[in-house]
RNA sequence: GGGGUCGUAGUUAAGUCGGUUAUAACGCCGGCCUGUCACGCCGGAGGCCGUGGGUUCGAGUCCCAUCGACCCCGCCA
């Protein structure tokens, strides 16, 4: 039975003992981080979430206290009393924030012991991502991944201080909901009592947002879990958390305005940034032009350039002939070309190769003109254009890249990237929030043989290009923007249609008929009858925003338990298999 | 669905051209040690080399398959 817990209180947090409380008692509970024991003196180091502080044991004052330490081992709980002493000045230990002082014990009691855990918790062992994940309750008591999931914490109330203040109501959403069309992939849910009859649960809580809007909320947002049954990534998880919000009688301008708010308030409050608002935009145009993507990282240069009208009038074939059939030629300059390798710069034509391009040419610039393979098949003119176009300077490496317009721009979009992360050319204290703006609604699927929305199908079009719809859906605008912070998407929103009208032609669009449409969005188009106001809104992906905050190279590292890339649970083993009997309440059966 | 990296004591890694008893560090166990803080010193235990098959006189090493983790492409309105 456990003295201190039912008579003394824990007084402090280890990591917060500090020189003022010297000749304090005071009552600790934690876990060993480590024990030196000097055959005389024994020292624990006691941990808990706020840090560790030095607890000596003195086998001449206290031997039955002693005696009990000799067995305690690594990661055993412990409750201590004892006194702060200030230590003598060359026995301070700088590298911890409580090494000024140490606890001398009065009493210790183990409240739990410990086996041995299969890695050192000390931050500094690299230790499998495998082993990490089965024994994820452990990894979490390590310093760096307890300090991210306090971040998130943090962000999370700020989010909802600074929302609340500014008028919006937090209204929870059904996770239990309807498949539908579109989007991802949805994960489903059996129905018991409606046999052969599936819930899904929500990608994103768009519709029923737009339906408080509908009701007169006015102002809503949510922090919220959404699941996408899709292939994971270094930022993605099949459920993860989006802090979702939605305006009403407002335009582009009043979501962005009070976006900009949150980020500023956010990155304020936790991590003490100041922000500059309003952050810089880019249309989409210009983003894919200067930076062949749609989630740019602004924090280098390093811009992309056109060399098409060049590059078509060259004799080099490669370039001509991709120019004649309607593709492009895009290049990339390093001014500093000679740190980079003839093998290196094989290496980079593999690396664009993965986005489907064939090859990538490269030249050295110099005093006199170029040096390099397809130097020959260029003339003076040539040369002196494409140098002037790029800046090239002698010393300059250019990189091209030919084909058609969308491989061009995703090859070097992602050799941007790849350059700068290679050359070191990324300040990793920037943070370069960017809007981009002015989306095209619809986005040509070849597999699919149809139109698909580039953002979502409730996205209202540019009012002027509503008449294309019908003509030419390829040219209609959308009336969305996402936020992009250091190359991520982390946000993403638009003006959503409140017509009814129009809402069935974006439907017909994408090529949904008028009776499926009516089975699957029956509800929204009905609601949008009932005196929808314009409305509007966003949301932000809490994960990689935490994950950039925190300066995390995996979103796992932001997220108390996450899944594997193949969406499994080392630590519980989800998903599993059932029995027959629970199955057979579900009316399913697998195949 | 496609491409890639990795898998060897509890952990992290080494292991040459296929060759005798598979190394090291940390951790663990035991002993000594009263000012350590990644304590130190001495000693010890610990291996289905992911799994299954094949080639070979002989496989951690070569081949095939398979499982798992990670990274990328496709996919993610």
């Amino acid at each position: 039975m456990s003295e201190f817990i039912t008579e003394d209180k824990r007084t402090h947090y280890c990591g917060n003992i500090r020189a003022g409380h010297a000749g304090e008692d005071v009552v600790l509970m934690g876990w060993v981080h480590r024990r030196r024991d000097l055959g005389g003196l024994i020292f624990i180091d006691l941990r808990d979430r706020e840090g560790i502080v030095q607890i000596v044991l003195d086998p001449e004052k206290k031997p039955q206290a002693h005696a009990l330490a000799h067995d305690i081992r690594s990661e055993f709980v412990l409750a201590i009393k004892g006194r702060v002493n200030l230590r003598p000045a060359d026995m301070i230990n700088p590298s911890l924030k409580t090494g000024e002082v140490e606890v001398v014990i009065d009493e210790l009691e183990i409240l739990n012991e410990s086996d041995t855990p299969p890695f050192v918790l000390d931050g500094e062992t690299d230790v499998s991502e495998n082993l990490l994940l089965k024994y994820r309750y452990l990894d979490l008591r390590r310093k760096g991944i307890q300090q991210n999931i306090i971040l998130r914490s943090k962000v999370t109330a700020e989010t909802r201080t600074y929302l609340q203040r500014e008028g919006f109501i937090d209204v929870e959403t059904p996770f239990l909901t309807k498949s539908t069309p579109e989007g991802a992939r949805d994960y489903l849910v059996p129905s018991r009592v409606s046999p052969g009859a599936f819930y899904a649960l929500p990608q994103s809580p768009q519709l029923f947002k737009q339906l408080l809007m509908v009701s007169g909320f006015d102002k809503y947002y949510q922090i919220v879990k959404c699941f996408r049954d899709e292939d994971m990534r270094a930022d993605r998880q099949p459920e993860f958390t989006q802090i979702d919000m939605e305006m009403s009688f407002i335009s582009e301008s009043d979501i962005i305005n009070t976006a900009e708010g949150m980020m500023a308030h956010i990155f304020k409050a936790c991590l003490d940034r100041d922000m500059r608002v309003p952050f810089p935009r880019l249309t989409y145009r210009e983003a894919i032009d200067r930076y062949g993507r749609d989630n740019p990282d602004t924090r280098f240069s390093l811009e992309i350039e056109d060399l098409t009208d060049i590059a078509g009038r060259s004799g080099f074939r490669v370039f001509s002939e991709v120019v004649k059939n309607g593709g492009m030629v895009k290049a990339l300059l390093l001014t500093d070309g000679k740190t980079l390798s003839r093998k290196d710069l094989d290496a980079l034509g593999d690396f664009v190769g993965q986005y489907g391009a064939k090859g990538l040419a490269w030249v050295r610039v110099n005093k006199d003109g170029w040096t390099g393979s397809i130097e020959k098949f260029f003339d003076q003119g040539n040369i002196k254009s494409i140098n002037e176009k790029m800046g090239a300077q002698p010393g300059s490496l250019l990189l091209f890249v030919a084909d058609t317009k969308d491989v061009v721009n995703d090859a070097l979009g992602a050799l941007r990237i790849h350059l700068a992360e290679k050359l070191e050319l990324i300040d990793r204290e920037t943070l370069a929030f960017t809007w981009i703006t002015e989306f095209p609604m619809f986005e040509y699927s070849k597999t699919e043989e149809r139109y698909m929305a580039t953002h979502h199908p409730f996205t209202s079009p540019v009012t002027q290009d509503i008449p294309l719809l019908e003509t030419n859906p390829g040219k209609v605008r959308a009336r969305a923007y996402d936020l992009v912070l250091n190359g991520s998407e982390i946000g993403g929103g638009s003006i959503r249609i409140h017509k009814s009208d129009v809402q069935s032609m974006v439907f017909k669009t994408l090529g949904l008929g008028e009776d499926e449409a009516r089975t699957k969005f029956g509800f929204l188009l009905d609601a949008l009858k009932y005196g929808t106001p314009p409305h509007g809104g966003i949301a932000f992906g809490l994960d990689r925003m935490v994950m950039i905050m925190a300066g995390a190279e995996s979103i796992r590292d932001v997220i108390a338990f996450p899944k594997t890339l193949k969406a499994t649970c080392l630590l519980t083993d989800a998903p599993s298999k059932v029995s027959a009997e629970q199955l057979a309440d579900l009316s399913l059966k697998t195949i």
